[in-house]
DNA sequence: TTAAAATATACCAAATTGGGATATTTAAAT
DNA sequence: ATTTAAATATCCCAATTTGGTATATTTTAA
């Protein structure tokens, strides 16, 4: 998961993220660190959240955006 | 989840892609029906069985393909 | 060098998962 | 049309995985 460096480079916290997808702040933190992973449906809000990819997000591609 | 739609387009079996994945037929069965959800792993080995970007097998773009 | 903000970890109940077995549906052959 | 086989769906269940609360640790900044 590239999570960590995305949410970064936009400069918010794990906490302000968590609340904006209606979540705790130890579950992003968790997808982090991959202990634990995000169900489909996370995956999704996060991609959408962040305006990227799921192939981008889960490192399989150099490209962020979705294609249309 | 596209994954009947690309099976059949390939026209294998459940039990065909089953074996191919290291599965069984009725997960197989069970993530075409949306009864189940695959973890991520399963949805980058199914993804890249079809050679499909993970956006496309989700039904978030159009395009097959994964970009460079 | 403390205080606060940010991130990680422990524990646990609840939800979700995959597998074996079996039922049901669909297709093919006679 | 009937039978048979192939394909797909569903039942039950043990085991794994999940998210939440609480707390600990680390990082940042004053």
């Amino acid at each position: 998961m590239r999570l960590k460096e995305i949410r970064k480079s936009k400069g918010i916290s794990q906490l302000k993220l968590a609340m904006d997808l209606n979540t705790n702040q130890n579950t992003i933190s968790r997808y982090e660190t991959g202990e634990r992973e995000p169900g489909i449906n996370e995956l999704i809000k996060i991609a959408d959240y962040f305006n990227v990819s799921i192939d981008y997000l889960l490192e399989r591609t150099e490209n962020p955006n979705i294609q249309k």
